[in-house]
DNA sequence: AACACTGCCAACCGCATCGGG
DNA sequence: TCCCGATGCGGTTGGCAGTGT
């Protein structure tokens, strides 16, 4: 293989485009439609294969595309698809109108992943990592009698962590009493045991940022997974150490919460909790104006998006000047997805009109207790830790199920 | 001010699948 | 049935910008 044949035939230009190159393609594809995409390039006066133009379409130039920062809302869907979904970004983006699969896919390696890893989730499995860890070091331990880090990340991944050293640090972390396992994030904790474990021999590079919080947005720190709790005390995901006590439990948010069908009853109240900061305008034309004839268009969509909170979600709508045999959708299962996730209220407005700003109301102060608050949060989990470990492995069974039983419910498996 | 480090994102690469001849 | 081109998808990488030292 390699690139793709069309690009042995003439000297095709590679890497980042121009604006000029933008315009061109834009410009074509808005009078002609695309057609075959091997066809584009030659037509508009491109000197790019067809599969760039294509690539540079769908990621860029599409007009339907929704840019800026992810909401929290948007977040917490890739979650729970990718729970049920995995690695498939397409899938996933389809149930987010105007985001891209490679978008999906950059956010969760370099955002999400980390963040569920700070949550003790691993997240490929979506369960604990003391649970997943326990398992694979021990068949490591069984089959070689010598533990080979990074065993956590066969199944979906190939060593997508990029070190080996981060097993180990996750491995430790979630056995101490501190740590992962009990789904709490200990900044100190964790990056001591990464500098511990990097001065002996390996490279810090991903140890220390992995566990430090002052790589992540203060909204790092907001709307995940809680596993269910009936105090604050007992609040695992939204721990006093993240200065998370004002969290609102009555602001849930969660694609299993809307669809009690799928919750056991003791769930259904106060678990799987999302806060959920409403959405920032997000949506912003490319560099490039449209033709005028397609400009209402624009605007019609950024209303549609704005109306909602989020963009979600009406397709016929946003793709209304795309042709109409692009539009229709055949496959079963995407209607399925689509129809279901229409079909609950998991619509950003309708949500949004009833959370509180929860992440406005920490106050920026509260993020430079955490440090400290975590400190002090040591020795009241060590009081705690047995009986935390308890409910929260109860939990995230729990959590577990849940996601099976969704995961059935469109014939995927986990 | 210079350098190193880190995270993010756009784009590329390789493979799988599909459909037409 | 096989071949081949087109397309789609997921994994990976290179470069840039921001931040820290």
């Amino acid at each position: 293989m390699g690139r793709h044949s069309c690009c042995y035939k003439q000297k095709l230009r590679k890497g980042l485009w121009s604006p000029e190159e933008d315009e061109k393609l834009l410009n074509y594809i808005t009078k002609h439609g695309h057609g075959c995409w091997s066809s584009v390039p030659k037509l508009a006066g491109l000197q790019r294969c067809g599969k760039s133009c294509r690539l540079r379409w769908i990621n860029y130039l599409r007009p339907d595309l929704k840019r800026g920062p992810f909401s929290q809302q948007e977040e917490n869907l890739i979650i729970e698809l990718h729970a049920v979904l995995g690695n498939r970004w397409s899938q996933i983006a389809a149930q987010l109108p105007g985001r891209t699969d490679n978008e999906i896919k950059n956010l969760w390696n370099s955002c999400i992943k980390k963040k569920l890893r700070l949550r003790g989730i691993d997240p490929n499995t979506h369960k604990p990592l003391s649970e997943v860890l326990d398992q694979n070091i021990g068949k490591e331990i069984n089959n070689n009698n010598n533990i080979k880090l990074s065993p956590t990340y066969k199944s979906n991944e190939k060593a997508s962590v990029g070190s080996n050293e981060l097993s180990l640090v996750e491995a430790v972390s979630s056995r101490h009493p501190t740590s992962a396992s009990e789904n709490r994030f200990n900044p100190v904790e964790v990056s001591s045991t990464s500098k511990l474990i990097s001065s002996n021999g390996g490279s810090s590079k991903s140890l220390t940022h992995e566990g430090s919080p002052s790589s992540c947005r203060p909204c790092d720190f907001v709307g995940y997974f809680t596993f269910p709790h009936h105090n604050n005390q007992n609040n695992y995901g939204s721990s006093p150490d993240m200065g998370l006590q004002a969290v609102n439990q009555n602001t849930t948010f969660s694609f299993l919460n809307q669809n009690p069908e799928f919750l056991q009853p003791s769930m259904s109240s106060s678990s799987a909790i999302f806060t959920a900061p409403p959405p920032p305008p997000t949506r912003v034309k490319p560099s490039i104006s449209l033709p005028s004839d397609n400009s209402s268009t624009w605007d019609s969509n950024a209303n549609n998006s704005n109306s909602s909170g989020g963009g979600y979600f009406d397709s016929s709508a946003a793709f209304s000047w795309w042709p109409p045999e692009a539009v229709k959708s055949d496959d079963p299962e995407e209607i399925k997805w689509s129809e279901y996730l229409h079909n609950t209220s998991f619509l950003m407005g309708t949500h949004q009109a009833s959370q509180p700003a929860t992440y406005s109301e920490i106050k920026p102060e509260s993020q430079s207790h955490i440090l400290s608050n975590s400190l002090s949060a040591t020795s009241w989990h060590h009081q705690n830790h047995h009986q935390q470990q308890q409910q929260a492995l109860q939990a995230s069974e729990m959590y577990t199920k849940d996601l099976q039983r969704l995961a059935v419910s469109f014939g995927q498996t986990l």
